[in-house]
RNA sequence: GCUCCCUUCGUCUAGCGGCCUAGGACAUCGCCCUCUCACGGCGAGAACAGGGGUUCGAGUCCCCUAGGGAGCGCCA
């Protein structure tokens, strides 16, 4: 049989860093067997479920390039089947009706925690319609009023194995089980039920799922013995912790995908983070979409949590942007300006921008920041570059500069290069004490890219402007007394 | 409390009994390159949680302890 493997999030909130990574390893690991991934959205939590983490879900994944083959299956609109298995369960004897309202629930529990025992059903309601012949109850209201819940008829002895693909063989003694409900007093599938249902209507080969799953899968497992079905295979992963290792949650910044692309990220690279927390192939760090798919092993997956590291996510990010084809990273940069407010359509190219930043920005909200001095004035100069490099001395650069500048016959690299690098001859000033005044004056700071390119993408006309204020400035603050 | 899982540099990890004087990567710190910031190059420091076994030999296998995590819902 071909692989199937699925990811089911449960839309109550944005498609997280850990749900992703799990998403990742489940197409991953279809795609390396040349299997079929789906997609299933677990809302059975009307209360907590919205449209909108629906949507932030498949945002998420087509940001990551993480498409499905089948689905998205929406589990209430699977209602009808779960109540139907849930009846053939019932008729078979797995499942019965518990009368036990949530009250007596909740004080057995009180009673089992101040005993040091582990809160589990006693399974009273099991005894009663055993004794009454084992028909599973009548639908009959309970003494509250409600309906009755059904609950699974956990074998009570004997052990169930999960032949785990990454933890390897983990035994469970059924007698540490309980009778777990299936469906509630309104008659609504629980968790539980409804995966095993799914699993097997859709005939998943591989369930790839975090590790704090481990413990619920025996109980799953005996749902599909009840159903006399074969279970699939298993494989837990470890968790991801936050950087200070601990459980990850919204002060850690970052948590949800798509901030990731808000902050300044490429998906390349977020994917190749996430694809060697907890996996690896050996040595090796940077993998393309492809390698992945080809190398990826899920027995080289590893069993210990891992905790994010945000600096090593910028490095292969800072990696990918210097490999990207600058035309795709325009488009990128063009978005991330248009989240800034800065219209570029009066400044140079922004693939010509991308060309001479590539280098030098480790985010894409880096490389807007870093490059918006080329579509538009500031207000004023960083003032310690200024005070550094717009001093008395400036003066006379900053006029020979400017006449060399006027004077080019043609304005490109070349050209530009030749010029500034003739005025330091010219003033025996080492090209330092000459290429950062001026960088100063076209870029109101301290950074820009090599000062021949930055003035060629500029343009002469900006460029000139920018060293008659920076000349003006100079005026003003020579009459100011200090 | 009970059940289950985990434990190699600060972090991600390699290691599947001898190749380990424990390798790589990020980060850190030096040096080089250099018009700024970066990129790049070279180099340094940095780990097998502890204790028992098994074995000629243990980071690698077993047990115990400690520490961490998950589950124990009419949540998923």
């Amino acid at each position: 049989m071909s692989i199937r493997t699925r990811f089911a999030p449960s839309p109550t909130g944005f498609l997280h860093i850990g749900g992703a990574r799990t998403a990742l390893f489940c197409w991953l690991y279809a795609r390396r067997h040349l299997g079929r991934f789906i997609l299933r959205i677990e809302d059975t939590d009307r209360a907590r479920s919205t449209d909108d983490a629906v949507q932030a879900i498949l945002d998420g994944m087509a940001w990551l390039g993480l498409d499905h083959d089948e689905g998205p299956f929406y589990q209430t609109q699977r209602f009808e089947r779960y109540a139907e298995v849930r009846d053939q369960l019932l008729s078979a004897g797995h499942a019965y009706r518990c009368y036990c309202t949530k009250e007596a629930l909740d004080a057995m529990r009180a009673e089992q925690m101040a005993n040091k025992q582990k809160p589990r059903y006693d399974g009273r309601c099991r005894k009663l319609t055993e004794a009454a012949g084992g028909a599973g109850g009548s639908d009959a209201p309970r003494r509250d009023g409600t309906a009755p819940v059904v609950r699974f008829k956990t074998p009570t002895t004997g052990q169930t194995i999960v032949d785990d693909a990454v933890r390897g063989r983990v035994v469970f003694e059924n007698a540490e089980l309980d009778d777990l409900i299936i469906a509630r007093s309104d008659g609504t599938p629980t968790y539980n039920f409804t995966v095993v249902v799914d699993d097997h209507d859709m005939q998943v080969t591989d369930v790839i799922r975090g590790d704090d799953h481990l413990n619920n899968t025996p109980r799953q497992i005996n749902i599909f013995k009840a159903l006399g079905a074969e279970p699939p295979r298993y494989a837990h992963l470890p968790m991801i912790l936050g950087p200070d290792g601990a459980k990850l949650s919204k002060r850690h910044g970052a948590v949800s995908v798509m901030e990731y692309r808000n902050d300044g990220f490429l998906p390349e690279a977020l994917l190749n983070y996430l694809v060697r927390l907890g996996w690896s192939h050996g040595d090796q760090e940077v993998f393309s979409r492809e390698e992945m798919v080809a190398l990826f092993d899920i027995s080289d997956v590893n069993q210990s949590a891992s905790a994010i590291n945000p600096e090593k996510l910028l490095w292969l990010n800072q990696h990918y942007i210097k490999a990207a084809d600058p035309d795709d990273l325009a488009a990128e940069l063009g978005w991330h300006f248009e989240r800034l407010g800065i219209d570029v359509a009066d400044g140079p190219a922004l693939a010509d921008v991308v060309r001479c930043q590539q280098a030098r920005a480790k985010t894409m909200v880096e490389m807007a920041e870093n490059s918006r001095f080329f579509y538009e004035a500031f207000a004023g100069y960083d003032e310690k570059a200024a005070a550094k490099h717009l001093g008395a001395d400036a003066t006379p650069v900053l006029m020979r500069l400017r006449d060399a500048l006027e004077g080019l016959a043609t304005w490109d690299v070349t050209a530009v290069h030749g010029a500034v690098n003739g005025v330091a001859e010219a003033l025996e000033l080492k090209l330092g004490k000459v290429a950062q005044p001026l960088r100063v004056a076209v870029a109101f700071g301290p950074v820009s890219p090599p000062i021949d390119q930055t003035l060629a993408l500029l343009g002469r006309e900006t460029t000139l402007a920018r060293i008659d204020r920076a000349l003006e400035y100079r005026d003003a603050e020579s009459v100011a007394p200090t």
